[in-house]
DNA sequence: TTGACGTTAGATAATAATTATCGTTTAATA
DNA sequence: TATTAAACGATAATTATTATCTAACGTCAA
């Protein structure tokens, strides 16, 4: 999929955003890669475009995206460790505004099943689902 | 539930590690909090009972615990964040080795179906299945 | 019981990830 | 094209976590 400099104004200007020549060449890096990278990942990889792009500009553009729907972050939580003393199969309910987490008993849900093959060679060790959302104190 | 000395050495025992009050009461601080809490929140619980602890002793105790199957990180992605261009409904199988992380599509898994009601006042956004293992390359 | 030894604790330095600050440059739009 | 708010780049500051090092502790053989 290739995506050019008006494809990508448009999407800018859909989300309220400028568009610049270091937001186009981060979102494209982004775009490419389909291993959920960290922003130190994307700074290189955009590094090779724009050399003289700074990680504070990654950085700030990567909040932006995300804050305005553009990206999406695989966890709601990052930034600190979260633990758990649960260790039987459970799952949980997110809070996306206050990162509140509440475990939902197993049995609570139907048993996830797949329609197809899993990638060869993925031995499953345990399900995990989220149920993201807003909790009752922030809604 | 209360948690003695005593169990807490059995416990210990049944895992390979030595007992320790610091552990003990680490442990025990974590299985009465029910929000799945950081480092520093467990550090500041267990400060009351033990105000010469060191921030490092319960960082050190919670990857012991971690290591020896007593207790469990909420997400394999903390540290750093991870980010996606994908904003479809999809999942994610999770390496717990590599951290490696694939997209599964949503049309892939039968959908997500609850037995019992939520607790009152969440309203979902979306669900979002982890299936945790091993991938290929790991394996 | 005592002494040696390996492990843990506490203090703190070092590293990694992220955010804030600030002067300069650039994009939107009138 | 001129104005203005926003974005960029450099870098300092902050936060989370890990590493290092010495002292204290628990365990076990003599």
């Amino acid at each position: 999929m290739q995506f050019d400099s008006d494809q990508f104004r448009i999407l800018c200007a859909q989300h309220g955003l400028a568009m610049t020549h270091q937001r186009q060449v981060i979102y494209q890096a982004l775009m490419v890669m389909h291993d959920h990278p960290s922003p130190e990942v994307i700074y290189e990889k955009v590094r090779k475009r724009i050399p003289s792009i700074s990680l504070a500009t990654v950085y700030k553009n990567i909040k932006t995206f995300v804050d305005s729907g553009l990206l999406r972050e695989v966890s709601l939580h990052h930034g600190s460790a979260r633990l758990e003393t649960n260790m039987d199969p459970h799952h949980h309910l997110v809070c996306i505004q206050c990162k509140a987490i509440v475990d939902l008993d197993d049995g609570d849900l139907e048993p996830v099943r797949l329609k197809k093959k899993l990638p060869r060679g993925f031995s499953v060790q345990r399900y995990s689902v989220e149920i993201i959302g807003l909790c009752s104190h922030c809604s």
